[in-house]
This record gives C-alpha cells, sequence and structure tokens, in this order.
DNA sequence: GTTGAAATGGAACAGGCAGTACATTCATTG
DNA sequence: CAATGAATGTACTGCCTGTTCCATTTCAAC
C-alpha cells in the first residue's frame, strides 16, 4: 500500500557494490576512518544506507573492502612497468620516476594508508587477502639491482626492501606530508614544475645511492 | 547546600592548563582529531570537562593547542646539535641520525602531523604562532651545505630546502608508516638492530646525495 | 505462475558525544 | 573582611551517528 509512484527498481548487486565501493572509497580517503560518517556516504549513494550493512557488514567492514581495492589497484600497475629491456640505470630512474608518479596520481591511496597507519594497521591486520601482495611488489626492484650489481654498476650489499622503503618514504611524502610541509615553508608543492623537480632530486637520490 | 566532602580545591590555572595538554596530545596523538573523545580526555584529567572548554574553547582549539606545543617542543630541540664544531660530512651525519632518531623517539609528534595532514592542516593554518618555526629548522642544514661546498666537498646546486624534504620524509617514514609496511613486507621495524641498520641506510643515501 | 531466496527501502532506535547552564568556591585586591 | 572576577564542578541537553527492524520488491528456478 506504499507508493510505487517512480518505482520500478532493479536488482544490480554488482553495481550496487562498486557504487558504494566508490564513494566510500572518497569518504574514507578523505575524511579517515573516525572522520567518514555513514550517513555522508549513503547520501551520495544511489542506494540506500541499508545496503551497506548488507554486503559490507559495518562501517569497519566497508573500510576494509575499500582499503583491499586500494591495494589491488596498486598492485596491478607496478607489475606492468617494462624495466627489464632498459640498463640498469635507467631502469631504475623509470622504477622510482614511475613511483613517484603513481603516488602523486592517487593520493586517495596514499590518504587511506596514512588513516590506517594512525590506527595501526588494525583493520588492515585482519585482512586475509593482503598477505598475497607483499612479493610482486618488490620483485621488479630485485630484478634490477641485481642486473645492476652483475655489471658492475651497482654496489653490493643493498638490501632491496631497505632500499624499496626508502623509495616509497621519498615518493609517499611528497602527498602525505605535502600540507604542514609546505605550509611551515611556505613553498609550493602542488604545482607540475614543482613536482618535476622534487621527482628529479629523488631520482638522483636514490640513483647515487646504489652507484658504484 | 551540596557537599563539600573532601573538597578543599585549589586553584592552580597552570597546573589545569599543562594537565590538559598532557592529556589530549596522548589522545590526540592516539586517535587523531575526529577520534579523540573529550569525555576520554575529560576522564584522564585531574579536572573535569568544563575546563577543557574554559581555557581552549572548543574541541578544535584544543587540538590547535597540542599541536602548536609539540611543533615548539621539535623546534626547541633542532636548534642545538653543535654541528658547527664537526666537518661537513660529520655534522651531516649526525644531523640525519639526529632527525631519524628524534623522530623515532616521539612518535606522537609524527601522528600529530599525520593526523594534521589528513585534514589538510585545516586547523594548523589558523595557527599563527605556527610561521615563527619555518627558519631555524632549515638553518643548521643549510650552513652545513655551504661548508661543505666551500671545502670541495659537496656539490653544488643543492637546494636546501628540497633536502631537508628528503631526510625529513625518509626520518619520518619510519614511524609514520611502520605499521602496513611492516605486515606488507613482513619486516620487523621495531627493533633496536631493526633501527640502527635503517638510521645508517639512511644517512648513507644523504651523504651520497650530496657528495662530488 | 508460484515460490522462495536475494536484494532493497524507509524509518526508527539507542548510545555516544560535543558543548552548555548554573551554581559554587577560590583568591586577589582594596 | 568585603567584594569581585577567575576558576572549577555537576548535571544536563540535544543532536549526531552507527546500526537494526520490518516491510516490500525483484528475479530466477521450477
Amino acid at each position: 500500500m506504499k507508493k510505487r509512484a517512480a518505482s520500478t527498481r532493479t536488482n544490480d548487486p554488482e553495481r550496487t557494490m562498486a557504487d558504494i565501493l566508490a564513494v566510500a572509497t572518497r569518504e574514507f580517503a578523505d575524511k579517515g576512518l573516525a572522520g567518514a560518517r555513514i550517513d555522508a556516504i549513503a547520501e551520495a549513494m544511489r542506494t540506500s544506507k541499508r545496503m551497506i550493512y548488507y554486503y559490507f557488514g559495518s562501517k569497519e567492514g566497508l573500510y576494509l573492502a575499500v582499503l583491499e581495492e586500494a591495494y589491488r589497484g596498486i598492485r596491478a600497475v607496478e607489475a606492468q612497468a617494462h624495466l627489464d629491456d632498459l640498463a640498469p640505470e635507467d631502469a631504475l630512474r623509470r622504477l622510482v620516476g614511475h613511483t613517484v608518479d603513481y603516488q602523486w596520481a592517487h593520493p586517495e591511496f596514499v590518504r587511506l594508508v596514512q588513516s590506517e597507519n594512525i590506527h595501526r594497521a588494525k583493520v588492515l591486520t585482519q585482512s586475509k587477502a593482503i598477505r598475497k601482495l607483499n612479493v610482486p611488489a618488490i620483485d621488479g626492484l630485485r630484478r634490477v639491482l641485481e642486473r645492476g650489481q652483475k655489471e658492475g654498476l651497482f654496489r653490493t650489499g643493498i638490501d632491496a626492501v631497505d632500499l624499496h622503503m626508502s623509495i616509497s618514504a621519498l615518493a609517499v611524502f611528497n602527498v602525505s606530508n605535502r600540507y604542514t610541509f609546505s605550509l611551515i615553508f611556505q613553498r609550493d608543492m602542488e604545482s607540475t614544475v614543482a613536482l618535476i623537480a622534487r621527482r628529479d632530486s629523488i631520482i638522483e637520490m636514490i640513483v647515487r645511492f646504489v652507484r658504484k
């Protein structure tokens, strides 16, 4: 006996889930886990708030799904950088530059990770899917390192994970800390010019670190 | 006509404010601005919730006070590193090592900054006190750089702010991203051994970057 | 076309939480 | 010691917000 005016709803679970995830990613990246509002997500969705709980169970469940999705996205990109065709140093330059650009282009990923670290990775720790992501992320770098060492261009005794950490740190900082840093040091970090200069500096730093 | 049993309260505004700030720093660093709870802070204080609003006006006002206090603390330390007695490279090594150690020893500062960046520095931007902190933070580094260049040990064309950014990035990442990074790469980042190795690696990276 | 499970909508709930009204006590100043 | 403003405590409010209840609709299988 309820209204049936412009009804004709269609059931489309995949679309609904994708819609929720897309909107939730924006909200969580924007406000963090604690700052995000289920109501805000619901309002921006095509469906009702009820669906979040139907598919994801809770706010944390949704947040975890968003996190996993984001990590999945980054893995897909890192896999195909075509480093094996290049000379070791060029390959390394491309890898680093690529990493810087990627983080820059995906601030929402950086923000999600930042947010997760504030919560001491409480949510991510519960994820089973996350364990499979560790190896491939670092394999490309490891191969480049070994080639460079074999050719006598890179020094030995470099730990690939440690190096990856440095690359990540430099690439992520640009995005994660840009607001406070640019405020305190009155320095533009947003412009294309600034980004390019920064990228060059980071590449130079990494290359000099591995060169003999 | 209210109870007066174990009253004999004493007015001590400074102590009250300091108490509030100390407890609030812990709570905000732990949970972030959105995740922190005024009630939780009040419960851990010697005084009542009322005092927070009496002295700081609002949750955000308290958060800003906490931020400013934290930045003030870091400035005080950076000022006295006694770099001028050392040879340029040794001075740089000390400066970088010192930075790494400081961030490591003050995760609550790192977390506050991280939290603030998630909010796009919305609160910090409103601070008038923060403008005075930019210059001294970088002067020490700049002097070391110039000395190294004058002695022909460091290459020219290095921007001090850019270099400071790299040092900060490497030092901060260790703290800010340790939870997700150590989870994904299954690597210990907490132990003293790991910290020392990481610090050496960072120092090496910075030194190689500036050397001719 | 019947049926039953999956999918959806709307509204309500209960606890949480920032902020406040009001009364009271301290402490300084004359 | 009178008095006045600063400092503090208690109790409360009203909105916000994550979550759930109940009813309804879709859709695929038989």
